[in-house]
DNA sequence: GCCAACGTTGGC
DNA sequence: GCCAACGTTGGC
């Protein structure tokens, strides 16, 4: 596992925002199968940040700054979240269209899980989307 | 604005 | 505990 991709709708909040603020609690997430994932999370894991809605790319890449630890704001220990910082966008955003059009990216989540907002990116997956957003290495 | 895919709820 | 009905999300 190389890292994560973070889903969000950049009408509410946004890469921009993300680099803006410098620091934020990735929160909201409810869905079992995402909280599942954000339980798995560590300090240090990069993970992409995917603009859902009108962009359907994505475009950036952040760090993640803490483990997972239940929403402060709310009641519920079930409902986790984690800090997260930005690292830098990507040279070139890399549109859902694209990743869709890639025959090896088939089974990659986001792909097969349309609503899932946390998921998993397997090491391979990493690299081809590095090469096709014009990046190096990570 | 529609529909597919998935999660959740509630009746049995 | 099953499953149908319903709600939500996100892509088109």
């Amino acid at each position: 596992m190389a890292g994560w991709l973070l889903k969000t709708e950049p009408t509410v909040y946004s890469y921009s925002d993300l680099e803006h603020d410098r620091h934020t609690v990735w929160d909201g997430v409810s869905n079992n199968l995402a909280l599942k994932h954000i339980r798995q999370v560590r300090k240090g894991d990069l993970a992409l940040v995917y603009h859902t809605g009108e962009e359907k790319a994505v475009v950036g890449i952040a760090e993640v700054a803490s483990a997972a630890y239940p929403d402060p704001k709310l009641n519920d220990p079930k409902l986790l979240v984690f800090d997260l910082r930005p690292k830098r966008r990507l040279d070139r955003a890399v549109s859902l269209a694209e990743v869709k059009a890639n025959d090896q990216l088939k089974d990659f989540e986001l792909v097969r899980m349309a609503r899932l907002s946390v998921m998993p990116v397997g090491d391979a997956v990493w690299k081809i989307l590095m090469k096709m957003a014009g990046e190096k290495e990570r």
